[in-house]
DNA sequence: ATTGGCAGTCGTACCCATTGAGTGCTAACG
DNA sequence: CGTTAGCACTCAATGGGTACGACTGCCAAT
């Protein structure tokens, strides 16, 4: 329905607009690009452009800017990505190189996402909600502390602290231990609840409260899988490009260290065909990022997704760079994972 | 040497400055604080104060405005400082109450005082140089994979994950687990390299390299207790208080950011005689820091500094609120730590 | 359909005069 | 000798006025 040339013009704008940061106009776009037509003609396909509300003045005597519409447009008919340059790859290569910890493997991610990018970057720790327990430890580590661990296999491992009231001797922190180990090795997050039904009858009745308070600590650090955690990097870039966000940056630097608002934000978007998914300003529906633009992709582990990581940047971003870049880091840290 | 009322007149401008954010003049000055004398007395006590550089002019015909210089002397004659309103107090106890976890302790009480303060709040985590092992554990996750796991009595459980070229059995991972937590429980953390010395000479030679992988990994943990870890909040405040800054705040984000750069700003600076560490605008040698203050106080895990926490904002912040909410919040941590 | 030309709009930059807050200085006062 | 009133002076901020220039939209010609 929107004919090609007219696209053609989109692109161009977009292209000189992200470059300048300044409104472009129809007589510097016709110098810088190569149309085979004058500037009288641009003018006409701007005005078109202007009618499907793609782009916008912001004032009667200046250049057009992209709007949030125009920028999807962009993104949906954008054709190729730019792949990686060559420079690019090895920065990556070398930046995953060296890492077991999954916590540094994540650390080792974020960073090289926002030094790519020039954005904030994210990455959600990975659900373990399909996980399954490898092991479960009790330490004790006073007369009356337990530590408990839970081992999955995704390379992580929890711990929490548990206090009782009253002093546990070594017999039955060990045979605690052991049937729980028995009842659970292998089982999936979610059959916990589920294997457990039962596990306190095994017990003398003057032991109830005790193994009680196990479980459910235990049932707690599985639930504690569901809600996840993200770290992020670059926020410094937030106010690097200050001017191109409506408003001051605070709000978002507040939304940004509330987990919770982010988790959602990237938890509802649903990737598209190119594996990424891509929210334009006011696509976001909270108000604080109607200015900004969010890239993620999912990672997998195991051929299955187990969580996503991403950039958030200005509308007025380098989508063709950063949905590559996001890409390209996606799929590494998805092979860094399959080495585990 | 410098008389009473000179001080009287700097600690006025420094009041008003913090609080309306304009240079202040010397007839203002004499309307919002009831001296006896009139402004032109002050003209000259300000004449006074300019010449030893505590004070300074913008610009020819405007008030003055507190150097570092002026705030330094302003808040060493400070006198007593502010105590915390009781709604303040009461805050602070539903804010730590029912926390079990370090982890959680600590997320909180950096939410917290970046709450009081209005400003970006720090939190370092405790050294566990002085701490003790309480435990080694190894569980084995795969057929060549181990979990190290260090508990030391400072409520912490480190992990990392050990790869191995070739296959392990269960005989050998529980007879060097026994023989570490035999080597190694109740060891101070710096005497563990001592310990090891002469570990590997127990084992057969060929299990030596495996043994050796280990121990490094497990020292490598140990090390890691040197170099701590920081965590924040409130990052918003610095884009609130945006204008406060010469300069652009993204230098000071990124240096944030950077957690070795603050570490070692907090870490050099040392407790005066009411028990908070404060730097002043250039006296913060960093360049990112120069018009910003860092107020610090160590808090204490049985009876001995293990850490610091602390406040960063504008030269122009409220220094006795700020002073006596880290103090306030150093106290209630170390308390709170005491119930462990 | 494309183009050159042209009137019209509006933001930006610049100059200039005015205003006002605040200073330093001096001379008078108790 | 400290304090004070008065005064001349400085300089940032403000607002009006003008010229400039980068655009656009429209129209008539190609």
């Amino acid at each position: 329905m929107i004919p090609e040339r007219s696209l053609e013009v989109l692109r161009a704008i977009v292209h000189d607009y992200i470059e300048t940061n300044q409104p472009v106009g129809s007589k510097t776009l016709v110098e810088r690009h190569a149309f085979g037509v004058s500037s009288a003609t641009i003018r006409n396909e701007m005005a078109l452009l202007e009618e499907e509300q793609l782009i916008v003045a912001p004032h009667t005597s200046s250049g057009r800017v992209p709007t949030d519409k125009g920028y999807r447009l962009f993104v949906d008919r954008l054709g190729e990505v730019k792949p990686l340059s060559i420079a690019e790859r090895t920065a990556i290569e070398n930046f995953m190189q060296g890492s077991a910890d999954l916590d540094e493997i994540l650390g080792r991610t974020v960073r090289l996402l926002a030094q790519l990018t020039n954005q904030v970057a994210m990455v959600q720790y990975p659900s373990l909600e399909k996980g399954h327990v490898k092991s479960v430890e009790l330490i004790k580590v006073a007369d009356n502390q337990l530590i408990l661990l839970l081992v999955t296999d995704i390379s992580r491992v929890q711990q929490h602290l548990i206090q009782f009231a009253a002093q546990l001797d070594e017999d039955f922190v060990s045979t605690l231990r052991a049937k729980l180990i028995g009842a659970l090795t292998g089982a999936s997050l979610s059959q916990v609840s589920a294997k457990l039904h039962d596990f306190t009858s095994q017990f003398a009745p003057n032991r109830e409260t005790h193994v009680q308070l196990v479980l459910d600590t235990l049932l707690e650090q599985v639930d504690a899988n569901r809600q996840d955690k993200i770290i992020l990097a670059g926020t410094a870039s937030l106010a690097k490009n200050e001017d191109d966000f409506k408003g001051s940056i605070s709000p978002m630097l507040e939304a940004i260290e509330e987990q919770v608002v982010l988790l959602r934000l990237i938890q509802e978007m649903q990737a598209e065909e190119n594996g990424v998914a891509l929210r334009i300003g006011s696509e976001n529906l909270l108000s604080e990022f109607s200015s900004s633009s969010v890239v993620v992709s999912g990672y997998e582990k195991e051929g299955a997704e187990v969580a996503k990581l991403g950039v958030l940047g200005p509308t007025r971003m380098n989508y063709s760079a950063n949905i590559s870049a996001v890409r390209a880091v996606a799929r590494y840290l998805t092979q860094t994972l399959g080495g585990l």
